[in-house]
DNA sequence: GTCTATACGGGGATAGAC
DNA sequence: GTCTATCCCCGTATAGAC
C-alpha cells in the first residue's frame, strides 16, 4: 500500500504479502489467536507453512503488527475526518465516524479489543498507548464543550469511557440489513450522545 | 454449593471439584480459553492432567458450564434484587446491580463475553439465549417507563443495548484503589443512563 | 479419586533443496 | 519465495494400577 514497486521478477510477494495479512486477520477473528494455527494461515493463502515466515518472524509478531496498523489506521481515518468545529458537531462527527469505521472494519477491531492478553507486555503498552490516544481525541472534544458551557457532564474521562462503551457495543449486535442501517444506527447514538453530555439541559447563569 | 454433603470417605472431591472450575475461570479469563491447557490447571490445582476427567467429560463442557452457571446466578442475583417499583427507581438499580455485579465477578463476565467463539453451537444458543433473558429485564423497565411517560427514547430496543454496553465497558478500566469507588462509579452512571432515557426532560403534554 | 503412562495428533519454527 | 521434511514440544484424552 505504502511501498513502491517491488521489481522482484517472478515474485508473488506484492500479493502473498497482504493475502498472508488478510487471511491472519480474518481467522484471528473468527477463531481466536490462539485457536488458529500457522498451517490454517497457509492453507487459507494457498501456501505451505513454512512459507509464511517471509512475512512475519513469529505468529506473535504477526498478531501485533495487524493490531498496530489498525490502530494507526484509525486514529490517522479520524484525524482526516476531524475538522474545526463546534464541539456539539464534533462530537456527532466523531460519534459516527466511530460507528462506520468500526462496523466496516470488524475483524480488525475485534482482534483488537480481545487479543490484547496475546501480546507481550512491550507489545501491550504500544497498543495501549494509541487506544489511549485515540479516545483523548473525544476526550479533548468533551473538555472543549465543558469549557465552553455547552457540555454538562459531571466527570468527562468517564463520560468519554462511557460514550466510547456506547458505540463500541455497536459492533457487537449489529448485522447488515437488519432493521436499521447504519446510518439509522448513528443518527440513535447521535442523539444519545447528545443526552449523555447534556446538551441542550437546562442551566442557569449561561449566557 | 447447592447439594448435600457427600459422604465418600477419604474423598477431595468437595475440595478438588470447585477448585477445578475457580482455577480454570482464573486461568480462561487471563490468558483465554484456547491458550490454556488442561495441564496448566491441573498443575494449579495440584493434581495430575488425567484427574480433571472426574469432574468434566472434555475441557469445552467445563468453558461451558462455567459460563452457564456464570449468567444463571447472573439473572437470579438479578430478579432477586429487582423489586416492584417505579422505572426510575427501577433502572437506577439494575445500573448500580449492574456495576457491582460485573466488578465483583470479573473473570466470569470476561470468559461470558470473550469466549462466546470457543462454543459449540447449541451451547452457543443456550449462553445467548440466557444473556437475551438477562437484557430482557432491562429492557422491560425501559419500555415501562415510556409507556408511563417518564422516559423518553427514540427506539427502546437500542436504548436498551446501548446503556447495557456503557454500563459493562466499566469493567474494561476499572481498578481497585483507583480515583473513584464502586459507588462512586455507579452514581455517576444512574445520572448519565437516567440522561440517555430523557428522565426529567422537557415534554409536552404530560401529566 | 488420583496416579502413572501413553496414545495420537497437532503446535511453532527451522533447514536446505529448488 | 516457496517447497518438503523434520525437530521437538505440547495438546487432549484414555487405560489401568492403586
Amino acid at each position: 500500500m505504502q511501498r513502491g514497486m517491488a521489481r522482484t521478477t517472478g515474485s508473488h510477494s506484492q500479493t502473498t504479502g497482504p493475502r498472508v495479512r488478510a487471511v491472519a486477520e480474518h481467522l484471528f477473528a473468527k477463531h481466536g489467536f490462539a485457536a488458529v494455527s500457522m498451517r490454517q494461515i497457509a492453507a487459507e493463502v494457498g501456501v505451505q507453512a513454512g512459507a509464511l515466515y517471509n512475512y512475519t518472524p513469529d505468529k506473535q509478531t504477526l498478531l501485533f503488527s495487524l493490531m498496530h496498523d489498525h490502530m494507526v489506521e484509525l486514529i490517522a481515518a479520524w484525524d482526516a475526518t476531524a475538522t474545526m468545529s463546534t464541539p456539539t458537531a464534533s462530537v456527532a462527527a466523531f460519534t459516527r465516524f466511530h460507528i462506520a469505521y468500526h462496523l466496516a472494519r470488524r475483524d480488525a477491531v475485534f482482534i483488537a479489543y480481545m487479543e490484547l492478553r496475546n501480546l507481550s507486555p512491550e507489545n501491550f503498552a504500544v497498543i495501549e498507548g494509541l487506544r489511549k490516544a485515540y479516545e483523548q481525541r473525544l476526550e479533548q472534544i468533551i473538555r472543549d464543550g465543558v469549557a465552553q458551557g455547552v457540555f454538562v457532564v459531571a466527570d468527562t474521562r468517564i463520560a468519554t469511557l462511557a460514550i466510547i462503551g456506547m458505540l463500541t457495543e455497536v459492533t457487537t449486535w449489529f448485522r447488515d440489513g437488519g432493521r436499521l442501517d447504519v446510518d439509522g444506527v448513528a443518527d440513535l447514538y447521535v442523539a444519545m450522545v447528545g443526552r449523555v453530555l447534556g446538551i441542550g439541559e437546562d442551566r442557569r447563569s449561561v449566557s
